[in-house]
DNA sequence: GTTTACTCTATTAAATCTATAGGGTAATAG
DNA sequence: CTATTACCCTATAGATTTAATAGAGTAAAC
C-alpha cells in the first residue's frame, strides 16, 4: 500500500509543477487546494526540500517551489526519497539490499525469484516517468 | 513492503510443490525446513486451505498438501489472497476498488495516473508466472 | 481408545503510519 | 527597525497493522 506522505508528497509536487510560473507557493495554498493536513504536509515538504527536489523562500510571499524542470524529476528517485525502497524485500533491493536471515541461499528462493521480476518492472516504470509525463 | 504472511505463505507452498509426491506434509516439517514459526504458519496454511489452494488430512501421517499441480496456480491468485489488493492504492484496484475521499477526480489524478502503470506491470508479472515458475 | 496433527479463538507485543501541538527562527515589506 | 509572515524543527500521541503466542478443541488414523 502507497503511505498517505507518499501520496500527498506526489500530489504536491504536481501541483507546483502546474504553476505558470516558478514563484514560492505557499504550504496553506498547497494543503487547501490538495486536501491535505497543513501540518503534515509541512514535514513532507521539508523532506522534499532536504533531498533537493524543493527550494524554499521564508517571511513574506515566501513558500516552496521547484528546483528542476518537472521533465528532469524522476518517479525513481521521488519513490525511493518518499516511500522508501523500490523492492517488496530487501534482498532483492538495489538501493536498500539486505540478507534474509531466514534465507539460506537467495539463488534457491522462490520469494526472491518472483519479488526480482516485480521489483525490475516495477522499476521501468518509474524510470519512464517524470513529473512532467504524470501531469493531467 | 512484502508481508511475512506472504513470504512464509509462498514459501509453504514451494516446499509443497517441490515434493515427489503429494502426500501431506505436516506443518512442524514446513516449518522447521523453511525457518517459520510454526503457530504462524499454521494460520497461514489454514487460510490456504480455506481459499482453495491446498487440502488437509487430520490424524497420524495427516498434513497439508497441494489440490492443483503447481503449473495450474497463479501467482495472480495467489498474492491476491495472502498480500491483499495487488493495487498500491484502491482508486486503481482492480478486484477491491475504492474512490479516493480526498480526490475529486480520478482522471484528473497524477498519483492514479502513476499507480495505474505500476498495477498493470506489476500484474503481469503474477500473471505470468505460476507455482511452477518460481521453483527453483 | 489413544495418539497425532489439524482447527479455531483470543490475546499480546511490536512496529509503523498518520497526525497534531507548539515553539523557534529567518527573511521580507514597509 | 520592527512587525509579520511563513518556513523549520522536535516531540509526542493515537490509530492501525503486523507478527507472534497461547491454549483449548476436534477429527481421523492406527
Amino acid at each position: 500500500m502507497l503511505s498517505k506522505k507518499t501520496k500527498y508528497g506526489l500530489k504536491a509536487l504536481t501541483y507546483l509543477a502546474s504553476q505558470k510560473d516558478r514563484k514560492p507557493v505557499q504550504i496553506a495554498e498547497i494543503a487547501k487546494n490538495e486536501n491535505i493536513s497543513q501540518k503534515f504536509l509541512e514535514s513532507i515538504l521539508l523532506t522534499l526540500r532536504k533531498t533537493g527536489f524543493l527550494g524554499s523562500k521564508k517571511g513574506k510571499g515566501g513558500g516552496y517551489y521547484l528546483i528542476k524542470d518537472p521533465s528532469e524529476v524522476l518517479m525513481t528517485d521521488v519513490m525511493r526519497v518518499l516511500e522508501g525502497p523500490i523492492a517488496m524485500v530487501p534482498c532483492v533491493s538495489l538501493n536498500f539490499y539486505e540478507k534474509c536471515d531466514d534465507c539460506p541461499d537467495e539463488k534457491a528462493c522462490a520469494v526472491n525469484k518472483l519479488m526480482l521480476q516485480v521489483r525490475d518492472s516495477t522499476l521501468s516504470v518509474y524510470r519512464n516517468n517524470t513529473l512532467a509525463d504524470i501531469l493531467v
